[in-house]
DNA sequence: TTTATCGTACGATTTTTTTCGTACCTTTGG
DNA sequence: CCAAAGGTACGAAAAAAATCGTACGATAAA
């Protein structure tokens, strides 16, 4: 009968702003400390170490993340795959933004300039291949 | 000596959540009055009408809206660029999700299968036209 | 062993965002 | 004039997020 005391996973839940800072520095390191993760935020902006802390305790205990214990030292990773959250988050935003259309939202990319040119070779490349493979 | 309460315009601000589901109405259906904007809200979810009303007074004193007070019966519009602001959020998110690479977040629009056909047809199209164009 | 260092736990506080109640105008129809 | 309907103003409370201080355990070096 575990009755632990927070939810388990009905599902995605948008992380909040202080989480996401704290994935993008587990997606681009991989599994880290704490201390680690809190050098890289202050790489960007100053937060006290506990802050840090106790934000990634947050996130265990929603089921972000999840650590190792078996040294002092806690190593913590990312529990859901990196694509699947990029993906869903990626569609909250074109749902919100760009009316659900994606279409939009690249056009807009495109038109930026915000792509380099293997970019888009490589993306010229993909839609060839959808086409023949989507034929009606 | 102007002394008001709040700034002006240092560039852009993250919107709220709240508020960026105000601006989704304003954006789909252009000018409007609060009770428009909070029916329309609540086709989604329960907000009351001053909830609403603060919110986009709020979104006044922050120069994210202005209005026209002549009659009334307010009505708000916004004040920047749609354009404009969508761009903002877009870039701000290809930095945060996918490290400033468009391309990579392009790709993965694609590959979740989320751009109709004709989405991809002006796409490539626009993509020939880029390349002539950045010819270097 | 003593002290300094590095770590975690966690309650509490602070800050930010959101929601709402209440007071009070205006307009319209009796 | 009076009441009902529909508006705005705005302080304050509630909820959500983020930040930190303090207590304390383990480790390492002197």
């Amino acid at each position: 009968m575990k009755s632990r005391k927070t939810k388990s996973k009905p599902g995605f839940t948008e992380p909040t702003n202080a989480e996401l800072e704290i994935l993008q520095v587990l997606w681009k390191y991989g599994p880290s400390t704490v201390r680690f993760v809190n050098e890289k935020l202050n790489e960007h902006k100053p937060v006290k170490y506990t802050s840090t802390l106790k934000q990634m305790q947050i996130m265990v205990d929603k089921s972000i993340l999840d650590r190792d214990v078996s040294k002092m030292t806690h190593i913590y990773h990312i529990l859901e795959e990196e694509e699947k959250t990029k993906s869903f988050l990626l569609n909250r935003f074109v749902d919100r933004i760009y009316s659900g259309s994606a279409g939009k939202l690249i056009m807009q990319l495109l038109g930026d300039d915000k792509a380099s040119k293997e970019d888009i070779e490589k993306i010229k490349k993909m839609l060839d291949e959808m086409e023949s493979g989507t034929e009606e």
